[in-house]
DNA sequence: CAGCTATGTTGACACATATCGAATCAACGG
DNA sequence: CCGTTGATTCGATATGTGTCAACATAGCTG
């Protein structure tokens, strides 16, 4: 028992967590953090849907409009979990469709993390 | 024989490939290119060992400074070559040691994909 | 309610990958 | 030239992951 931070898919690594890669050599925990993140842009589908998502007008999607990536649609839907998961879009049911979004602070945080190479 | 371009290894993803993430959906192609940039800091370790040469003073470190991480020797050989593989470092022998350096270019190629959220 | 469409979930499988031990290669020093 | 130390390669294995077919669920519409 004892604490209730033990899961770990309840902490999606949005806060900001690691430094910039250049700064210092990253911790063990500090790489599992960040490692997940670029895992989940580290698939060629992932990346299209995430693609189509964030380039969408008005940042959002519905599955219907992103699901053209040459793979079945419970795959699609398997990496659309993934991402969001690892917290880089979020999901709202609007009447028959879901409509996925980009969540901008995960991002942020990706290029905080590759520091003065991002800029 | 006939031509000497047929070593995938000598295509490490370095050019400017892709657009930002947020700018259209990316192609087929666009998408394994840039996801292998990422995937290869997807994990812990790989990203650890990076960190750490791309901290360590001058840009560069041997790999007895940074096989500290954890696992085996070998296991670091074999993560150093899966980053030099992607671009992301190259490698120089010097004597008894090899020294290895942070390629900038595909960094910035990934602070540029991450578009407008990386600033 | 019945039927239809849009998503998500489950189970199974093929393939990739992370890891280690052992062997091998490379440089240095006696 | 031989032994030592650092680094890579090889072979084997366990785990992870992407994929799909089949099934389940949610919401619209008649």
């Amino acid at each position: 028992m004892s604490n209730a931070k033990v899961l770990p898919v309840l902490e999606p690594a949005v806060e900001p967590c690691c430094p910039p890669l250049t700064e210092r050599p990253l911790t063990a925990q500090e790489a599992i953090r960040t490692a997940a993140m670029f895992k989940a842009l580290g698939d060629p589908v992932r990346l299209r849907l995430f693609s189509a998502v964030a380039s969408h007008e008005g940042g959002e999607a519905c599955v219907c409009d992103i699901s053209d990536v040459g793979v079945s649609q419970p795959t699609v839907s398997h990496h659309l979990k993934k991402l969001k998961e690892a917290g880089l879009l979020t999901s709202e049911r609007r009447g028959t469709w879901v409509y996925y979004r980009v969540e901008p602070s995960v991002l942020a945080a990706m290029g905080h993390i590759l520091g003065r190479y991002a800029a």
